[in-house]
DNA sequence: ACCTGAACACCGTTCAAGT
DNA sequence: ACCTGAACACCGTTCAAGT
Protein backbone atom coordinates (compact mmCIF):
# COMPACT_ATOMS: atom_id res chain seq x y z
CA UNK A 1 0.00 0.00 0.00
CA UNK A 2 1.13 3.55 0.68
CA UNK A 3 4.41 4.43 1.80
CA UNK A 4 4.20 4.92 5.41
CA UNK A 5 5.73 7.36 8.11
CA UNK A 6 7.23 5.87 11.51
CA UNK A 7 4.75 8.02 12.97
CA UNK A 8 2.05 6.41 11.23
CA UNK A 9 3.07 3.42 13.46
CA UNK A 10 3.46 5.45 16.34
CA UNK A 11 -0.67 6.87 15.63
CA UNK A 12 -1.92 3.35 15.13
CA UNK A 13 -0.15 2.01 18.20
CA UNK A 14 -1.55 4.50 20.69
CA UNK A 15 -4.86 4.14 19.66
CA UNK A 16 -4.71 0.78 20.46
CA UNK A 17 -2.72 1.40 23.67
CA UNK A 18 -5.67 3.63 24.58
CA UNK A 19 -8.37 0.92 23.90
CA UNK A 20 -6.95 -1.92 25.27
CA UNK A 21 -3.46 -1.18 27.37
CA UNK A 22 0.15 -1.91 26.09
CA UNK A 23 -0.58 -5.71 25.86
CA UNK A 24 -2.69 -4.41 22.49
CA UNK A 25 0.47 -2.87 20.83
CA UNK A 26 0.94 -6.03 18.66
CA UNK A 27 3.00 -5.65 15.20
CA UNK A 28 0.69 -8.01 13.09
CA UNK A 29 -2.80 -6.40 13.87
CA UNK A 30 -1.15 -2.76 13.58
CA UNK A 31 -0.09 -3.51 10.48
CA UNK A 32 -3.09 -5.35 9.09
CA UNK A 33 -5.27 -2.02 10.47
CA UNK A 34 -2.66 -0.11 7.99
CA UNK A 35 -2.86 -2.06 5.55
CA UNK A 36 0.93 -2.88 5.58
CA UNK A 37 3.17 -5.74 6.53
CA UNK A 38 5.16 -6.48 9.26
CA UNK A 39 8.17 -6.88 7.15
CA UNK A 40 7.82 -2.74 6.94
CA UNK A 41 7.43 -2.31 10.75
CA UNK A 42 10.70 -3.76 11.25
CA UNK A 43 12.28 -1.59 8.92
CA UNK A 44 11.11 1.35 10.91
CA UNK A 45 11.62 -0.41 14.53
CA UNK A 46 14.36 -2.41 15.63
CA UNK A 47 11.49 -4.60 17.19
CA UNK A 48 8.05 -4.08 19.55
CA UNK A 49 9.86 -2.64 22.19
CA UNK A 50 10.98 0.47 20.49
CA UNK A 51 6.99 0.56 19.16
CA UNK A 52 6.19 0.57 22.96
CA UNK A 53 8.80 3.10 23.98
CA UNK A 54 7.24 5.51 21.58
CA UNK A 55 3.80 4.66 22.99
CA UNK A 56 4.71 5.72 26.35
CA UNK A 57 6.80 9.09 25.98
CA UNK A 58 3.50 9.96 24.45
CA UNK A 59 1.11 8.74 26.59
CA UNK A 60 3.80 10.67 29.24
CA UNK A 61 3.72 13.94 27.56
CA UNK A 62 -0.66 13.64 27.03
CA UNK A 63 -1.02 12.05 30.25
CA UNK A 64 1.49 13.90 33.34
CA UNK A 65 2.98 17.16 31.47
CA UNK A 66 0.06 18.33 29.74
CA UNK A 67 -1.97 17.83 33.25
CA UNK A 68 0.96 19.69 35.27
CA UNK A 69 1.16 22.75 32.83
CA UNK A 70 -2.69 23.35 32.90
CA UNK A 71 -2.98 23.46 36.52
CA UNK A 72 0.11 25.42 36.76
CA UNK A 73 -1.57 28.70 35.93
CA UNK A 74 -3.52 28.67 39.11
CA UNK A 75 -1.98 30.73 41.62
CA UNK A 76 -3.63 29.77 44.83
CA UNK A 77 -2.04 26.17 46.10
CA UNK A 78 -5.17 24.83 47.50
CA UNK A 79 -7.26 25.71 44.73
CA UNK A 80 -4.27 23.96 42.23
CA UNK A 81 -4.59 21.05 44.14
CA UNK A 82 -8.53 20.86 44.05
CA UNK A 83 -8.09 21.54 40.01
CA UNK A 84 -5.23 18.86 39.55
CA UNK A 85 -7.25 16.41 41.71
CA UNK A 86 -10.61 17.34 40.13
CA UNK A 87 -9.06 16.50 36.47
CA UNK A 88 -7.50 13.42 37.36
CA UNK A 89 -10.86 11.81 39.40
CA UNK A 90 -12.60 12.89 36.06
CA UNK A 91 -9.98 11.22 33.31
CA UNK A 92 -10.08 8.21 35.36
CA UNK A 93 -12.78 6.28 32.91
CA UNK A 94 -10.84 7.03 30.00
CA UNK A 95 -7.48 6.41 30.88
CA UNK A 96 -7.42 2.83 29.55
CA UNK A 97 -4.46 2.49 28.56
CA UNK A 98 -2.67 3.58 31.49
CA UNK A 99 -5.37 1.17 33.63
CA UNK A 100 -2.91 -2.06 33.16
CA UNK A 101 0.95 -0.10 32.59
CA UNK A 102 1.87 -0.33 35.98
CA UNK A 103 1.03 -4.34 35.94
CA UNK A 104 2.28 -4.80 32.55
CA UNK A 105 5.92 -2.42 33.71
CA UNK A 106 5.75 -5.38 36.64
CA UNK A 107 6.59 -7.96 33.83
CA UNK A 108 8.05 -6.48 31.22
CA UNK A 109 10.54 -3.74 29.57
CA UNK A 110 8.54 -0.65 29.97
CA UNK A 111 9.33 -0.50 34.00
CA UNK A 112 11.86 2.55 33.71
CA UNK A 113 9.42 4.28 31.61
CA UNK A 114 6.55 4.44 34.34
CA UNK A 115 8.57 4.57 37.16
CA UNK A 116 9.79 8.09 36.11
CA UNK A 117 6.51 9.22 35.54
CA UNK A 118 5.42 7.84 38.60
CA UNK A 119 8.18 10.12 40.37
CA UNK A 120 7.19 12.72 38.70
CA UNK A 121 3.78 12.85 39.43
CA UNK A 122 4.75 11.95 43.36
CA UNK A 123 7.22 15.25 43.27
CA UNK A 124 5.06 17.74 42.33
CA UNK A 125 1.79 16.32 44.42
CA UNK A 126 4.24 16.56 47.28
CA UNK A 127 5.33 20.45 46.00
CA UNK A 128 1.94 20.91 45.74
CA UNK A 129 1.41 19.75 49.77
CA UNK A 130 4.12 21.81 50.81
CA UNK A 131 2.69 25.30 49.33
CA UNK A 132 -0.83 24.31 50.61
CA UNK A 133 1.14 24.13 53.94
CA UNK A 134 1.53 20.78 55.01
CA UNK A 135 4.77 19.93 56.94
CA UNK A 136 7.74 18.32 54.47
CA UNK A 137 7.88 15.11 56.66
CA UNK A 138 4.38 14.75 55.71
CA UNK A 139 4.21 15.93 52.51
CA UNK A 140 5.89 12.87 50.54
CA UNK A 141 4.19 10.02 51.99
CA UNK A 142 0.67 11.52 51.70
CA UNK A 143 1.72 12.01 47.62
CA UNK A 144 2.74 8.42 47.70
CA UNK A 145 -0.74 7.42 49.31
CA UNK A 146 -2.37 9.87 46.79
CA UNK A 147 -1.07 8.22 43.73
CA UNK A 148 -1.54 4.98 45.18
CA UNK A 149 -4.91 5.50 45.45
CA UNK A 150 -5.76 6.84 42.36
CA UNK A 151 -4.10 4.30 40.44
CA UNK A 152 -5.40 1.56 42.43
CA UNK A 153 -9.19 2.82 41.72
CA UNK A 154 -8.65 2.92 38.10
CA UNK A 155 -7.52 -0.52 38.59
CA UNK A 156 -10.42 -1.37 40.17
CA UNK A 157 -12.93 0.25 38.39
CA UNK A 158 -10.89 -1.18 34.82
CA UNK A 159 -10.83 -4.56 36.54
CA UNK A 160 -14.87 -4.88 35.97
CA UNK A 161 -15.76 -3.76 40.09
CA UNK A 162 -18.70 -1.47 40.14
CA UNK A 163 -17.48 1.84 41.68
CA UNK A 164 -21.17 2.59 42.39
CA UNK A 165 -20.99 6.48 43.21
CA UNK A 166 -19.72 9.15 41.30
CA UNK A 167 -16.09 10.66 40.96
CA UNK A 168 -17.04 13.48 42.93
CA UNK A 169 -16.75 11.25 46.67
CA UNK A 170 -13.04 9.96 45.52
CA UNK A 171 -12.57 13.70 44.86
CA UNK A 172 -13.67 14.61 48.42
CA UNK A 173 -11.86 11.85 50.27
CA UNK A 174 -8.51 12.27 48.60
CA UNK A 175 -8.24 16.23 48.94
CA UNK A 176 -9.12 15.69 52.95
CA UNK A 177 -6.49 13.08 52.91
CA UNK A 178 -4.03 15.27 51.67
CA UNK A 179 -4.44 18.52 52.68
CA UNK A 180 -5.07 17.66 56.41
CA UNK A 181 -5.76 14.46 58.77
CA UNK A 182 -4.37 13.30 62.53
CA UNK A 183 -1.58 11.54 63.26
CA UNK A 184 -2.24 7.82 63.73
CA UNK A 185 -2.37 6.40 67.52
CA UNK A 186 -0.19 4.77 69.23
CA UNK A 187 -1.23 0.95 69.24
CA UNK B 1 5.82 -39.73 31.97
CA UNK B 2 4.11 -39.88 36.19
CA UNK B 3 0.41 -39.83 35.77
CA UNK B 4 -0.80 -36.14 36.80
CA UNK B 5 -3.97 -35.11 38.73
CA UNK B 6 -5.45 -31.76 38.48
CA UNK B 7 -4.02 -30.59 41.40
CA UNK B 8 -0.64 -31.16 39.98
CA UNK B 9 -1.21 -28.59 37.36
CA UNK B 10 -3.25 -26.17 39.60
CA UNK B 11 0.10 -26.58 41.98
CA UNK B 12 2.50 -26.10 39.20
CA UNK B 13 0.27 -22.83 37.99
CA UNK B 14 -0.05 -21.15 41.35
CA UNK B 15 3.31 -21.00 41.90
CA UNK B 16 3.90 -19.34 38.29
CA UNK B 17 1.21 -17.06 39.37
CA UNK B 18 2.96 -16.57 42.50
CA UNK B 19 6.19 -15.51 40.95
CA UNK B 20 5.10 -13.63 37.70
CA UNK B 21 1.30 -13.34 37.47
CA UNK B 22 -1.66 -14.32 35.45
CA UNK B 23 0.15 -13.92 32.45
CA UNK B 24 2.58 -16.95 33.53
CA UNK B 25 -0.05 -19.16 33.85
CA UNK B 26 0.79 -20.97 30.73
CA UNK B 27 0.19 -24.49 28.98
CA UNK B 28 3.43 -24.88 27.37
CA UNK B 29 5.65 -23.79 30.04
CA UNK B 30 3.76 -25.60 33.06
CA UNK B 31 3.34 -29.09 30.85
CA UNK B 32 7.29 -28.83 30.25
CA UNK B 33 8.25 -28.05 34.33
CA UNK B 34 5.73 -31.22 34.84
CA UNK B 35 7.50 -33.62 32.29
CA UNK B 36 4.24 -33.93 30.66
CA UNK B 37 2.63 -32.38 27.26
CA UNK B 38 -0.08 -30.10 26.37
CA UNK B 39 -2.11 -32.52 25.63
CA UNK B 40 -2.41 -33.81 28.93
CA UNK B 41 -3.27 -31.06 30.06
CA UNK B 42 -6.38 -30.66 27.82
CA UNK B 43 -7.39 -33.92 29.69
CA UNK B 44 -7.74 -31.81 32.77
CA UNK B 45 -9.07 -28.96 31.74
CA UNK B 46 -11.25 -27.48 29.17
CA UNK B 47 -8.77 -24.59 28.59
CA UNK B 48 -6.05 -22.13 29.91
CA UNK B 49 -8.88 -20.16 31.61
CA UNK B 50 -10.33 -23.00 33.34
CA UNK B 51 -6.44 -23.52 35.24
CA UNK B 52 -7.03 -19.73 35.62
CA UNK B 53 -10.00 -20.34 37.47
CA UNK B 54 -8.92 -22.69 39.69
CA UNK B 55 -5.48 -20.43 40.54
CA UNK B 56 -8.09 -17.22 41.07
CA UNK B 57 -9.99 -19.50 43.38
CA UNK B 58 -6.75 -20.30 45.66
CA UNK B 59 -5.62 -16.90 45.86
CA UNK B 60 -8.91 -15.77 47.02
CA UNK B 61 -8.93 -18.18 49.89
CA UNK B 62 -5.12 -17.56 50.75
CA UNK B 63 -4.93 -13.50 50.41
CA UNK B 64 -8.65 -12.44 51.05
CA UNK B 65 -10.14 -15.29 53.66
CA UNK B 66 -7.52 -16.52 55.61
CA UNK B 67 -7.10 -12.96 56.22
CA UNK B 68 -10.30 -12.01 57.44
CA UNK B 69 -10.00 -15.39 59.54
CA UNK B 70 -7.37 -14.21 61.21
CA UNK B 71 -8.05 -10.94 62.54
CA UNK B 72 -11.53 -11.69 63.35
CA UNK B 73 -10.60 -13.12 66.41
CA UNK B 74 -9.56 -9.39 67.72
CA UNK B 75 -12.31 -8.34 70.30
CA UNK B 76 -11.37 -4.55 70.00
CA UNK B 77 -12.41 -2.99 66.24
CA UNK B 78 -9.42 -0.48 66.41
CA UNK B 79 -7.19 -3.47 67.20
CA UNK B 80 -8.57 -5.29 64.56
CA UNK B 81 -8.27 -2.38 61.95
CA UNK B 82 -4.31 -1.75 62.78
CA UNK B 83 -3.67 -5.85 62.60
CA UNK B 84 -5.56 -6.40 59.42
CA UNK B 85 -3.70 -3.26 57.81
CA UNK B 86 -0.61 -3.92 58.85
CA UNK B 87 -0.77 -7.67 57.91
CA UNK B 88 -1.71 -6.33 54.59
CA UNK B 89 1.03 -3.28 54.21
CA UNK B 90 3.96 -6.28 55.00
CA UNK B 91 2.61 -8.66 52.56
CA UNK B 92 2.27 -6.04 50.03
CA UNK B 93 6.04 -6.80 48.69
CA UNK B 94 4.60 -10.74 48.49
CA UNK B 95 1.71 -10.52 46.87
CA UNK B 96 3.41 -10.60 43.22
CA UNK B 97 0.85 -12.74 41.71
CA UNK B 98 -1.72 -10.25 42.56
CA UNK B 99 0.48 -7.02 41.67
CA UNK B 100 -0.54 -8.13 37.62
CA UNK B 101 -4.19 -8.91 38.38
CA UNK B 102 -6.37 -6.13 38.13
CA UNK B 103 -4.87 -5.05 34.62
CA UNK B 104 -5.22 -8.44 33.72
CA UNK B 105 -8.28 -8.34 34.75
CA UNK B 106 -9.43 -5.35 32.78
CA UNK B 107 -7.96 -7.26 29.31
CA UNK B 108 -9.18 -10.84 30.23
CA UNK B 109 -11.84 -13.21 31.44
CA UNK B 110 -10.94 -12.61 35.50
CA UNK B 111 -12.35 -9.61 35.96
CA UNK B 112 -15.85 -11.57 37.54
CA UNK B 113 -13.46 -13.63 40.16
CA UNK B 114 -11.48 -10.09 40.71
CA UNK B 115 -14.80 -8.00 41.29
CA UNK B 116 -16.04 -10.57 43.56
CA UNK B 117 -12.54 -10.40 45.97
CA UNK B 118 -12.63 -6.51 45.57
CA UNK B 119 -16.21 -6.72 46.99
CA UNK B 120 -15.48 -8.88 49.73
CA UNK B 121 -12.41 -6.91 50.78
CA UNK B 122 -14.26 -3.33 50.34
CA UNK B 123 -17.34 -5.13 52.53
CA UNK B 124 -15.18 -6.10 55.70
CA UNK B 125 -13.11 -3.23 55.68
CA UNK B 126 -16.21 -0.90 55.66
CA UNK B 127 -17.83 -3.00 58.08
CA UNK B 128 -14.96 -2.66 60.21
CA UNK B 129 -15.12 1.00 60.22
CA UNK B 130 -18.36 1.10 61.56
CA UNK B 131 -17.75 -0.78 64.19
CA UNK B 132 -14.77 1.83 65.27
CA UNK B 133 -17.34 4.25 65.07
CA UNK B 134 -17.07 5.82 61.39
CA UNK B 135 -20.74 6.65 60.32
CA UNK B 136 -21.94 4.42 58.03
CA UNK B 137 -22.44 7.33 55.14
CA UNK B 138 -18.17 7.73 55.09
CA UNK B 139 -17.05 3.91 55.98
CA UNK B 140 -18.04 3.38 52.46
CA UNK B 141 -15.82 6.02 50.35
CA UNK B 142 -13.20 5.59 53.14
CA UNK B 143 -12.86 1.90 52.43
CA UNK B 144 -12.82 1.95 49.13
CA UNK B 145 -9.67 4.61 49.25
CA UNK B 146 -8.19 2.52 51.22
CA UNK B 147 -8.36 -0.56 49.28
CA UNK B 148 -8.04 1.24 46.23
CA UNK B 149 -4.37 3.00 47.74
CA UNK B 150 -3.36 -0.76 48.86
CA UNK B 151 -3.77 -2.16 45.48
CA UNK B 152 -2.19 1.23 43.81
CA UNK B 153 1.34 0.99 45.93
CA UNK B 154 1.77 -2.61 45.22
CA UNK B 155 1.27 -1.82 41.44
CA UNK B 156 3.94 0.76 41.79
CA UNK B 157 6.39 -1.05 44.00
CA UNK B 158 5.82 -3.80 41.15
CA UNK B 159 6.51 -1.30 38.38
CA UNK B 160 9.57 -1.03 39.67
CA UNK B 161 9.04 2.27 41.64
CA UNK B 162 11.48 2.80 44.35
CA UNK B 163 9.35 3.24 47.51
CA UNK B 164 12.20 4.38 49.40
CA UNK B 165 10.70 3.79 52.77
CA UNK B 166 9.67 1.05 55.36
CA UNK B 167 5.70 0.12 55.05
CA UNK B 168 5.11 1.53 58.26
CA UNK B 169 4.55 4.80 56.96
CA UNK B 170 1.81 3.33 54.47
CA UNK B 171 0.11 1.95 57.80
CA UNK B 172 -0.05 4.67 59.28
CA UNK B 173 -1.17 6.95 56.76
CA UNK B 174 -3.60 4.32 55.94
CA UNK B 175 -4.88 4.30 59.48
CA UNK B 176 -4.83 8.26 59.91
CA UNK B 177 -7.37 7.68 56.57
CA UNK B 178 -9.57 5.35 57.68
CA UNK B 179 -10.62 6.18 61.13
CA UNK B 180 -10.05 10.31 61.19
CA UNK B 181 -9.76 12.97 58.44
CA UNK B 182 -11.78 16.47 58.19
CA UNK B 183 -14.17 17.16 55.44
CA UNK B 184 -13.22 18.71 52.14
CA UNK B 185 -13.80 22.26 52.56
CA UNK B 186 -16.36 24.01 49.92
CA UNK B 187 -14.08 25.55 46.80
C1' DA C 1 14.90 4.06 0.90
C1' DC C 2 11.03 1.35 1.80
C1' DC C 3 8.25 -2.78 1.28
C1' DT C 4 6.69 -7.85 0.44
C1' DG C 5 6.37 -12.67 1.45
C1' DA C 6 8.12 -16.60 3.20
C1' DA C 7 10.41 -18.62 6.98
C1' DC C 8 11.04 -19.92 11.95
C1' DA C 9 10.05 -19.90 17.09
C1' DC C 10 6.51 -19.77 20.72
C1' DC C 11 2.09 -20.84 22.83
C1' DG C 12 -3.13 -22.13 22.74
C1' DT C 13 -6.10 -25.64 21.08
C1' DT C 14 -7.68 -29.99 18.79
C1' DC C 15 -7.56 -34.66 17.87
C1' DA C 16 -6.33 -39.29 16.24
C1' DA C 17 -3.79 -42.73 18.06
C1' DG C 18 -1.58 -45.13 21.81
C1' DT C 19 -1.41 -47.53 26.84
C1' DA D 1 -8.94 -43.32 32.12
C1' DC D 2 -4.97 -40.80 30.92
C1' DC D 3 -1.30 -39.49 27.80
C1' DT D 4 1.59 -38.56 23.34
C1' DG D 5 2.70 -36.27 19.10
C1' DA D 6 1.45 -34.04 15.22
C1' DA D 7 -1.35 -30.51 13.37
C1' DC D 8 -3.10 -25.67 12.92
C1' DA D 9 -3.74 -20.62 14.18
C1' DC D 10 -1.57 -16.43 16.04
C1' DC D 11 2.13 -13.12 16.76
C1' DG D 12 7.27 -11.67 17.12
C1' DT D 13 11.36 -11.61 14.42
C1' DT D 14 14.54 -12.26 10.41
C1' DC D 15 15.82 -11.90 5.85
C1' DA D 16 16.30 -12.47 0.83
C1' DA D 17 14.26 -10.42 -2.82
C1' DG D 18 11.66 -6.82 -5.00
C1' DT D 19 10.57 -1.52 -6.35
Amino acid sequence: MARLARSDWVDAAYARFSEDGIGAVAVEPIARMLGSTKGSFYWHFADRGALVDAVLERWRELETEDLIRDVDRIENPKERLAALLDTIAHRTAMRSGERTLYADAAAAEVSAAVAAVTDRRVQYLEELLVATGIAASESHRRAVIVVAAVIGFQQLVASGWDAGADPRSLVETLFALATDHPKRPET
